[in-house]
DNA sequence: GCGCAAACCTAGGACTGTTAGGTTGCAGCT
DNA sequence: AGCTGCAACCTAACAGTCCTAGGTTTGCGC
């Protein structure tokens, strides 16, 4: 019988795919074997387990994601930067709603510490505040701020929780006009607390 | 043999009670039923499926949210009444890590619309920015934005999102300074787009 | 063409969700 | 006290999922 010829990448990649079409909690390995034509047993080669798998799928559409970004941010500053980020940050969440969702979980602070995701995030999403001037540690809180909202906005858009008739792209743009007001605006920690 | 005297209020209660203690996801029939002592089979006279019991444990958490909040938010205006609201929210998430997990699932229409809880939650969010002078559409696009930050910060750390050592809580107290000063700036809309 | 590592399989155990239908305890009525 | 009815609870069974242990096959490098 031909072999399906399975990859721990093209497992995950697979594993990723199925997310974005029955939902991320909905990848089980029953559905991925299923998906391959093989032995739920066979995927345990590639993969040590479903935390394991889910884990990779987080770190896979996480360095997608923020390639993306990267990519809309570069070469901007200041109210184009934060609106470019925004936009490639709620695109990619809501062209691809299983990895996004995936990006969501906990990850094991060991993986984490060895993985170039979170870093390449942080130094994208700080460079984008470039333009606004601030220095830590308000830096770190608009980022905390900024990515908070977005975060958020995504996850109840994408779990329809709006409700309301007007319509959530225009109150999306609405919070980006504000969230640049706030950021030109930010109260400065005179304190200097850590 | 001695009855448990299950009724679905107290499975229900003591599901949320579980989800706090092992997490929202891991609250199964199983489980459930063995906290009480009882055959899984058992639980199916009070909830319908799991589906059923996590709406319901949704319900409870949302409604006792609520509450809290309004109890907070209530004499209150303007700042004091965006932090009351912010800190009762935040507490409750932090306090209840399983019950505010339950809040976040996405909940059958029809079941939304014949539940107060929605529409007591629009009236309190609606009612503590009354104090910012923001009329419609502003108002809806800065509720949004609002639950969005709220929501999006209280999920980032309960999952560990915030790795740098600058104070969680802090960060969080600067958060509300700068919404609140984003508030009395708020760009308004000029064009009364629908 | 041989060997070996990787790819894949069979078999099976543990747990969960769910249904169908049976039994039993309890409240209230006579 | 005895009957009756309903709700609480049970047994039995099946399907789906996760995972392990150990066996077989395929294809690539030599």
């Amino acid at each position: 019988m031909a072999r399906a010829g399975l990859t721990a990448a093209r497992v995950v990649e697979a594993a990723a795919d199925l997310a974005d079409d029955v939902g991320f909690e909905n990848v089980t390995v029953s559905a991925l074997a299923r998906q391959f034509g093989v032995k739920d047993a066979s995927l345990y080669s590639h993969v040590k387990n479903v935390q394991d798998l889910r884990t990779r799928v987080a770190l896979l559409a996480g360095g997608e994601m923020i390639d993306r970004i990267g990519v809309a941010v570069a070469g901007r500053a200041g109210k184009d930067a934060l609106v470019a980020f925004a936009n490639a940050y709620r695109a990619y969440a809501l062209e691809r709603p299983g990895r996004y969702a995936a990006t969501q979980i906990r990850i094991d602070p060991a993986v984490v510490a060895e993985s170039s995701v979170f870093r390449r995030t942080a130094e994208v999403t700080y460079g984008m505040l470039r333009g606004y001037g601030l220095s830590e540690p308000d830096l770190t809180d608009a980022v905390r701020l900024l990515r908070s909202t977005f975060h958020g906005y995504c996850g109840l858009e994408a779990s329809g929780g709006f409700g309301a008739p007007r319509g959530v792209q225009t109150s999306w743009e609405r919070a980006l006009d504000a969230l640049h007001v706030l950021l030109e605006h930010w109260p400065r920690d005179e304190t200097k607390a850590a």
